[in-house]
Parts: C-alpha cells; sequence; structure tokens
DNA sequence: TACGTTTTCAAACGCAGGTTTGAAAACGGA
DNA sequence: TCCGTTTTCAAACCTGCGTTTGAAAACGTA
C-alpha cells in the first residue's frame, strides 16, 4: 500500500465521520464528503466501493471508539469500591456532554444508528456489544447480589439510559424550556447527582 | 369544507405518519406517500403546501397524541400519593412498549426528531413541551421539596431517561446480546422494578 | 340546470443525488 | 529511465427527488 492513497483514504473517512454524525446516512452527500475532504469524487468509489461500504467503515470505527473507552477501565473498575466504581462509569458515559470531540462524534452516529439500525449496524451491535453489556451487568451486579439474570439486564440498561438521555439530547437541552448547557464542571456537579440518585435506588447509601 | 378533500387530506395524514416513523422525513418521498395513500402526488402541494407543510402537520400530531395521555391525567396524580402518582406515570410513559400502536408510531418520529431537530421541531418543542416538562417537575418535586429549579429540571429528565431507553430501543433490546421482549405483563413488571428504584433514588422508600 | 369554485389528475420540469467512464497523472520496481 | 500498475481527475450519465403546470373533473349553490 503506497504512502499518498492511504492519505486520501483517511481524509475520505475524517469527513465522512464528520458529516454522517452531524446529519445522518442520507442527508449526508457523496459531494459534501469529498468537498469537505477536498478529494476526487470518484475517490470514494474507488477506496470504498460506493457511499456504503463508505458509511461500514465509518460505522466501525465509532463503535469501536465508544465501547473501548469503557472497556479499557474495566479493569480499573474490578479495584474499586463499588460506588466509586459506578460514579467513574457515569462519569465516562457522560463525557459527550461537554466535549466536541471525536467520542461525541462517535455517539452522534450511534444515535443515528438507534433510531432505525442499518442491517450493518445489527450486526455489528450482535457482534461486539456484548462486551460493553457485560461489563455493564457486573457493575450492577455488584449492588443486586441476588437479582436474576433478567432484572440485572434491565438495570443494566436503565443505568446506561440514565446517562444517555442527557447525551442524546444535549442539544435539545440547551434550549427552552429545559434550558440546560454543560461545561466540564456542570458535567461533573451532574455525574454526582445522576450517581448519586443511582446508589441509592439500588440500595447503597 | 367539503367531505371528499377531507377524505384525501386524512389518508395523506395516515400514510405519511407511517413512513416518516418507519424511514424518517428525509428518506420518505412524496412518491412513496402518495403510492400508500392512493392519492395523486400533486395533492400534497395542494393540502399541504409541500413536504415539509406535510411533515409539520404529521409532527404536531404526533406531539400531541404523546404528551395529551400524560397531561389528561396531570389532575388525577395531584389527589394520589406521590409514590402512587410517580408509579402511575412510570406507567403510561412505558405503554408504547406493549403495543404497536398509533403512540409508538409517535414516539418514533419523535426519536428521529431528537437526532437532529429540524426547525419546525424545534419550534414546537419551544411552545408545547413547557406544560409536560412542568408537570413531571412538579412530580419530582414531591420528593425534593429543597431542590434548587436547576436540579429539579435535572431530576425530571434523569426520570424519562429511565423510561424512554426502553421504548426508544424497544426492538433492539429484543435481539441478542438483551434478549428483553416486552408484553403487557412484561412492561407492569418493569414498571414497578423502575418505580422502585426510582422511589428509593430520591430518597422515598 | 347552470356556473364559479374547489379538488383531482397526468405529465413534465429542473435539480441534486450516486455512480460510471476513460484518460491523465503519479507511483514504484526493474 | 522505462513500463505496468495504482491512483486521481473532470466530465458525463442516469435515476429519483420535490415541485409546477394547465386542464379536466367534481362539487356546492342559486
Amino acid at each position: 500500500m503506497t504512502r499518498p492513497s492511504e492519505i486520501t483514504r483517511d481524509r475520505i473517512l475524517k469527513a465522512a465521520e464528520r458529516l454522517f454524525a452531524e446529519r445522518g446516512y442520507d442527508a449526508t452527500s457523496i459531494r459534501a464528503i469529498v468537498a469537505r475532504a477536498r478529494v476526487n469524487q470518484a475517490a470514494i468509489n474507488y477506496h470504498f466501493d460506493g457511499k456504503e461500504g463508505l458509511y461500514r467503515e465509518v460505522l466501525r470505527a465509532a463503535f469501536r471508539g465508544l465501547t473501548e473507552d469503557q472497556l479499557a477501565h474495566a479493569g480499573d473498575a474490578a479495584g474499586l469500591p463499588r460506588e466509586q466504581a459506578l460514579a467513574a462509569f457515569v462519569r465516562r458515559q457522560l463525557r459527550p456532554l461537554a466535549a466536541r470531540d471525536e467520542a461525541s462524534r462517535h455517539m452522534r452516529i450511534f444515535n443515528w444508528e438507534t433510531v432505525r439500525p442499518t442491517p450493518v449496524f445489527r450486526k455489528l451491535m450482535s457482534e461486539e456489544a456484548a462486551p460493553f453489556m457485560g461489563l455493564t451487568v457486573e457493575l450492577v451486579r455488584r449492588f443486586l447480589p441476588d437479582a436474576d439474570q433478567r432484572s440485572l439486564m434491565v438495570a443494566a440498561i436503565w443505568l446506561l439510559g440514565q446517562c444517555s438521555i442527557f447525551v442524546r439530547n444535549r442539544e435539545q437541552l440547551a434550549g427552552p424550556p429545559v434550558a440546560l448547557a454543560f461545561d466540564d464542571s456542570a458535567v461533573d456537579w451532574l455525574a454526582r447527582l445522576l450517581s448519586g440518585w443511582t446508589l441509592r435506588g439500588l440500595g447503597a447509601a
């Protein structure tokens, strides 16, 4: 693989990630992507075999980026008291709230998919979400040692839901009638609030 | 207003609601709508002044349908003990889980919008979401009488998030790796579980 | 029934989308 | 340097989109 062609490929991927995250698959045109990447239009078909092939690559990267952040800390969590482990988990889930970074773009692409999953996504999900769900289930199990598997699963989703509603709706929440805007310190504050309610809810405080 | 033209209008609205819910605004074509409604293509421009105007009407209906269910019971809630009021609220929020009905279509349209709100939606939201948010804030205030306005708002959203993650992701949750399917009794069970955790979280049990 | 208005219709328009093409340019080993 | 391969490029192609048009049909009223 020669050097310059890799650069073109990468520019396309970067531009596509931004645009797919911002507008979704349908509303993002090939022409918009190549304009942003400053690359010839035919390059997408050459390197990715069309728009759908490009999207597949972007989705893979987003999925990896999102879960590996939590998975990377799964080891730490085992060594922490359950209260601290949960607080850290919540704080990490809320991270895309403040930062306009790669992680928040990945979350955004993910959000588009949860509305109407493409086949590409379903496959990725059933193959690679298990470790992440497993990690979350193990976390809540430390608070509900006697619960059955089904309840644990619900508890894990419950925990994720409390965080995701803020992340997913960040933009709406910034406007009326809610008017909640988040900088780093506001995210810390929110994380403490949510952790507190969750800990009490699970009977740990 | 004559009779048959109202029928045409209604057929268009019904078909559009289904398709917008299923595929979102961008991926739904005028041609698909008129094919489903068995109506001439120009009828959409005639009755709704274009695709966007039609979407506005669909969005309005969806919004009304979603909130009026809760608003209609706002009166009852005031007469109930706070624990029962909250449990009833949660149960109502979870309603679209079991039914494949109008309510679940409305939720779906709503979901599309939360990913990337259209101007139409933003306007509707800032104008009409206030009563619904107010109702939810009043509910949590009964558990957190000393909290400031910002915390109450967060608590209200927190409560909504716990429910919405199950409703929004119903289809994904049904498959691997989670495998949670919901019939009426499962929804009751889930509502009790969530209510319990929430009540404890807010310090009421 | 007669007539102005409302509503439907088939056809076409202009545009933006994804993809294809064929040649030019850049590359890299011999 | 030479030559086969890889990569880029501008232009065109075709399809499907939302909208417009102008006339025909249906309607409601007097």
